[in-house]
DNA sequence: GATCAGTTGGACCGCGCGGTCCAGCCGATC
DNA sequence: GATCGGCTGGACCGCGCGGTCCAACTGATC
């Protein structure tokens, strides 16, 4: 029912019109964000939306999904490169600076609680995100293990996942106090947390 | 501008639509519950709808508020009585059932992020109610340094700031998840962090 | 330059929603 | 039982939204 574009103008168009809902979704959430929005961001006509989409729906996964895949660039940016806790701990303080600069909440968590009971496909999306976005943390704290500086009883995996709660916890309790103090005092406990496995000598 | 109630009649019908708008809005969402879903819930007419409150925004408010007040009942009665590190431990369990019976988001989260950009009066009411459920946190850890099982040096308020954080964000993860996982791990994540604090003897 | 799939513009539709209005009802008061 | 303020029923309005439809355009292919 929807179309795969066939001439590269058509994949253009479409791709377009996923950028612009995306941004749109981003800074005014999905529910704020009609398809006359999109249509006079991208200058794209009603008809184009239903061309290359089913219906809003399906636009929404697609935007939710080009979201979870931009911020999770971001962030693997950041995590990528750590293998000590030093490392850990100065990428937890640039995630909070990154906060204080733009303080809306996270954008996978903000997405998600937005299309969780709406838009299954789109939550499926940033189900993997979050997936992803732990898989990341777990692979640092793996690094860290290996390098010798996290105890080898560490579950990396486990960790990851405290570690992920305590950040979305942090996001979202500042961004509904409109103040980083939260998520500052969060990510210091996650820290602190895994410091308890670090090996002493 | 509204319309402060004058008869006990009045009273009541006021009362009992602003008790099943908050029962719709906590179980469908804000966004989700229209006025003639409150209508039809309560048999009450349009016109009593605008009879008593301003417009949407401030029933959308006072449902919030008393869905905030309801669960914080709730959350008192399972805090309320921690005085020692193994009560906070079954007072978490407890929660962590409860969630595991009605698996949906934290009640005053799920409304928190759904109001925090679209009703200011309702974000203030999950804002104290936050405040209020933290403050609960820090009394029980302060009760628990009182009886010298928490070491002097512990910080209460940070603590329960750390501990809330956790807790929503292990909410959040298990609802998007559809799976508690996240939540016991972020809980015992919670509870190893607190435990650093206490006592040795 | 005729053709034809793919693409685009934009008028149009129906509906659900928030919100308005007024006529009528209830019940206390004298 | 007349009066009168508060309360209630429900018709009505306008608008914004998701979604449909078809005519017109574009450009590659022969």
């Amino acid at each position: 029912m929807p179309a795969e574009p066939k001439t590269s103008r058509g994949r253009a168009s479409r791709e377009r019109i996923v950028e612009s809902a995306a941004e749109l979704v981003a800074e005014r959430g999905v529910h704020a964000t009609s398809l006359d929005d999109v249509r006079a961001a991208t200058g794209a006509s009603k008809s184009q939306l239903y061309h290359y989409f089913a219906d809003r729906d399906e636009l929404v996964e697609l935007a939710v999904g080009l979201r979870c895949q931009q911020a999770l660039a971001g962030i693997a940016q950041l995590l990528g490169g750590v293998t000590t806790f030093a490392q850990l701990q100065k990428a937890l303080r640039q995630m909070l600076k990154g906060y204080e600069e733009h303080p809306t909440g996270c954008p996978i968590g903000t997405l998600a609680s937005e299309v969780v009971e709406q838009n299954e496909a789109a939550r499926l999306h940033t189900v993997a995100a979050f997936a992803a976005w732990e898989g990341l943390i777990a692979q640092a704290l793996n690094r860290m293990r290996d390098r010798g500086e996290l105890r080898a009883d560490a579950q990396p995996d486990v960790l990851a996942t405290s570690m992920l709660a305590s950040l979305e916890g942090g996001l979202l309790l500042s961004q509904i106090r409109r103040d980083a103090k939260s998520l500052r005092v969060a990510l210091e406990a996650a820290l602190s947390y895994v410091a308890n496995f670090k090996t002493m000598d």
